[in-house]
DNA sequence: AACTATTTATAAGA
DNA sequence: TTCTTATAAATAGTT
């Protein structure tokens, strides 16, 4: 965007890169804020890694997270009505 | 954005909450993807609610969640170096 | 930190 | 759900 196309590949330049990653990164929470209260999603998140974390603070839910750990993409979304949705390899 | 400026607030509409919903969680996927790529972020989570939850897969960064949950708002990004950033209440 | 030319995102409609 | 499109928002490069 803006007044050119770039690649998404990583930004060499530190400044540019830091200068970037904070205007990105401040837009990204001012989505996931505009999400969580269009749609009353409770909580957002990311893995973007084959690193699988544990997202809810439910030690039911840390268990089934544990089995995967180091094998899937997971992303959740936990609903204010305690819905839970899973995404990734082995989930729906 | 679009044909007409939206208010941020729950979209009454199951339908067109549902869509929203999934357009905007894939925007909000490709957007944490490309920052990602851009500025080497490993891991990006978030959480808009006073719950804190786990984001790591390491043991002390949970007992250190652990020990404000419930309490304030936590914002992570864990870089490819290892490099944790953490933001919120009692943070930096 | 601001500005602004462009690129993206997106709301509404199909 | 998927496509289109007019309009709003994001943003890369510049100042």
């Amino acid at each position: 965007m803006g007044r050119g196309k770039i690649e998404i590949k990583k930004i060499e330049n530190v400044n540019s890169r830091q200068v970037t990653f904070s205007k990105r990164r401040n837009r990204l929470i001012k989505k996931a804020n505009e999400l969580s209260f269009l749609c009353e999603v409770d909580k957002i998140v990311f893995s973007n890694t084959v690193k699988v974390y544990y997202f809810s603070s439910g030690r039911a839910v840390l268990s089934t997270i544990d089995r995967v750990d180091g094998e899937v993409f997971v992303l959740g979304f936990v609903f204010k009505d305690s819905r839970l949705c899973l995404r990734g390899f082995g989930f729906v």
